[in-house]
RNA sequence: GGCCCCAUCGUCUAACGGCUAGGACAGCGCCCUUUCACGGCGUAAAUCGGGGUUCGAUUCCCCGUGGGGUCACCA
């Protein structure tokens, strides 16, 4: 066990969330820039589950913060603490401060009805001022602030009083936290003199904001961090949007991996103002972070997202999935698009015979059921004097499209790639064809003639 | 309302006090193309206002305006 001497030696960070609700956007980026501050340095990352609230506190939230963590990949190196464990501890530091006359037992009814007395601060109405990382020097007069309570009584300490006395037990060297943090600071700075701690760096990073400018909240959409893996996020591109929410890079590069943050984040860097949550980039960086996916990896998160329907199409095997991944590439941001290119009906065709009107078949209404017949059957001829092996997307086109260029290649294509899609909107018929192999789009194209 | 923080394109942001204020997302246009999507090229778009300091302010100072945070026996 490391004294405290030891741990100032190096930098000692903390994540402190309440587990009163879902580990948030906001949470998880504090969480991410104290995790990335502390290994930038060779320092630690403390998890500390601020449960002095017993009533508000549930295990579930608790598990939504593990979870996310670990999903994000931010590991808070072994140590973990949970407030409500350690009331000893902070009783310790309450009786001592009674004693020294720096807190005071106040006889009064308790807000809940059962109590006759609280805990309060001896405030000595100093000027407080302090100088933080991002902002710079930050002034208060504390007067204002009054006798605060820090304390239900000896044995239930309040927010600021178990803060204190964590950080300083814990070593903590650099507090990093949101913005809305920077009004409790004099408070706290007030109790760390009053134990004799020594003061904490402080880092207060900007709010994440609705579009309205707005604190982001759940009728903004999506909040909750697990909402975005169920959505079809992934875990590195949260974290490199995450990072660029208040901080960039000296360059302009926009894809960064956790070892580059690591490496390059800058804390004094990081952005005074609010930042707006822009869902749009999101999209797109998750987007590049699906190109970058292994097919194996790729094709195990896309068939979690593929609805049961397509799954079960007589057409759907693994390796059909992984054939369409640049199919989907092109149409998808995240796995959840998966199930709304599904359900507008844009993906069942590739895994079995579509249904559609005969109508669909022809070019801009032009057609007539004889000439594009007649269309099909010549398609076909030609596609089937190619051998299967050379049944591919290049040598198709180089086939076909002297005969497209003949009859109009609206005429031609048209009909060709709807007998393969059933649908006004879809691939190409050279990419479908290639898709399919040679007899499945033979076969479609006698059904659709059949149809005729 | 008191106290505190903040202010560059619509959004995220770059710019030792010194180039035509740069990039990305979104937008728009063109190209590619049978359609959709992808892609390529291009384009529009910002220093909140007013005073200072300075040879010169996006940058430093003051005031105003606007936005946000916080004012619990919640965290």
């Amino acid at each position: 066990m490391e004294n405290i001497a030891q741990k100032q030696q190096k930098v000692i960070t903390r994540f402190a969330p309440s587990p009163t609700g879902f580990l948030h956007i906001g949470g998880a980026r504090t969480g991410l820039f104290n995790y990335l501050f502390a290994k930038q340095n060779g320092g630690i990352m403390i998890l500390r589950i601020e449960d002095t609230d017993r009533e508000r506190s549930k295990k579930e939230y608790e598990n939504s913060i593990f979870e996310g963590l670990s999903w994000l990949g931010i590991k808070y190196d072994e140590f973990y603490y949970r407030q409500s464990e350690r009331t000893a501890l902070y009783q310790r530091h309450i009786e001592k401060m009674i004693e020294k006359g720096t807190a005071y037992i106040s006889k009064e009814d308790g807000r809940d009805g059962k109590r006759s007395e609280v805990i309060r601060f001896k405030n000595p109405k100093t000027k407080i001022s302090f100088e933080d990382i991002i902002r710079g020097k930050i002034e208060f007069d504390v007067s204002e602030l009054g006798d605060f309570v820090i304390a239900k009584d000896i044995e239930s300490p309040l927010y600021h009083l178990a803060v204190v006395v964590d950080d300083f037990e814990m070593g903590v060297t650099h507090i990093i936290r949101g913005e809305d943090g920077i009004s409790n600071t004099p408070r706290q700075i007030l109790i760390q003199e009053a134990i004799g701690a020594p003061r904490p760096r402080y880092a207060h990073i900007p709010l994440i904001l609705a579009p309205d400018r707005s604190k982001l909240s759940k009728r903004h959409g999506a909040v909750s961090l697990l909402e975005f893996r169920d959505k079809g996020f992934v875990a590195p591109a949260i974290v490199n949007f995450l990072a660029l929410l208040g901080w960039h890079p000296k360059d302009e590069s926009e894809i960064l991996s956790m070892s580059d943050l690591i490496a390059q984040f800058s804390l004094p860097d990081v952005q005074k103002g609010g930042a707006v949550f822009n869902m749009d980039k999101l999209r797109w960086i998750n987007r590049e972070y699906l190109e970058r996916m292994s097919e194996v990896v790729f094709s195990e998160h896309a068939e979690r997202f593929m609805p049961e329907d397509i799954k079960n199409a007589e057409g759907y095997s693994l390796k059909t999935l992984n054939k369409l991944r640049p199919l989907l590439l092109e149409r998808i941001s995240t796995f959840g698009d998966i199930r709304e290119l599904a359900e507008r009906g844009e993906l069942l065709y590739f895994f079995s015979q579509p249904l559609y009107e005969k109508e669909t078949l022809f070019w801009k209404g032009e057609g007539n059921p004889d000439s594009v017949r007649e269309i099909l059957r010549a398609l076909s001829g030609m596609l089937d004097k190619i051998p299967p092996e050379e049944f591919g997307e290049e040598y198709i086109k180089q086939k076909i499209f002297p005969f497209a260029e003949e009859k109009g290649k609206g005429s031609v294509l048209w009909p060709m790639r709807v007998a393969l899609s059933g649908l006004p909107k879809s691939p190409d018929p050279f990419t479908l064809a290639a898709f399919f192999g040679k007899d499945e789009t033979l076969r479609r194209l006698a059904v659709a003639e059949k149809k005729l």
